[in-house]
DNA sequence: TTGACACTACGAAATGCTTCGTATTAGGAT
DNA sequence: ATCCTAATACGAAGCATTTCGTAGTGTCAA
């Protein structure tokens, strides 16, 4: 009765959750004063939105002032690693190495990242 | 006009789509023996979401027959590539590094595996 | 105390996904 | 020709997501 279902964030949720990860604990203002510039929406709409996720359990939230003031539930991290699973089984037969291998050939991988990446290569086989 | 949208195939439609990846071209009654015995689902149903799936060219019909034969338009890799990318925007802020860190944190990830990644980025530095 | 303002709650429309039942049509066997 | 089977086409229901308008409520200043 913990986790009784996989929750996979929607597109609005994520862009959401992505606001309270970088600013830390927020008011729906201050979410939608966020989101609004660089994607138009209605400030309602990120509200409803918000108590929606707090029914879900995405988020928290703390009624004790009059703008209530939410956090989002998980850290970064475990959702990423939860929507990382999530599309390892459904498109990637589970094999992690074919989505690296997929990750890294899109044009984003920076000479930066590979070296990131060596590294982090080293710091697991030395953990063995 | 090429790809006038991105398209992200949802659940059932990846679900699909890896048959059509596994068999090759296939009839709905191929496809539909396929999955159903993994997770029971109605023929018609099956009819239905590939014929959607032909609408929004996410697979490509053979009419010739009387049986319809269907193929996957993109090939499993781009597809692939298609949703690593969107996840990266959506969920990592575009960090292909962290996204390979969760992908390795995730799944144990086998000596083997770490192996053929550290061959990968051999490549990837050897092309530059 | 009353008005303005900011905030939450609620309802509902529009769209997309998933499901399947029913209708129709095409082939093949008798 | 007729009937059975297997296939496609269509319509519609149920649910989730996204959107926002409107209504209600609490706070503070004048």
């Amino acid at each position: 009765m913990a986790e009784k279902k996989l929750l996979r964030p929607t597109d609005s949720e994520l862009a959401i959750l992505n606001v309270l990860w970088k600013r830390g604990s927020s008011t729906v203002r201050e979410v939608h004063q966020d989101l609004t510039p660089v994607t138009p929406i209605g400030y309602t709409t990120v509200l409803k939105l918000m108590q929606i996720m707090t029914e879900k359990g995405l988020v928290v939230r703390d009624e004790s002032e009059r703008a209530h003031v939410y956090a989002a539930r998980f850290t970064e991290q475990k959702t990423q690693r939860q929507l990382v699973n999530d599309l390892l089984d459904r498109a990637f037969g589970g094999s992690a190495t074919q989505l690296v291998v997929q990750a890294l050939a899109s044009k984003k991988a920076s000479a930066a990242d590979l070296a990131e990446i060596r590294q982090l290569l080293d710091e697991m086989e030395a953990s063995k």
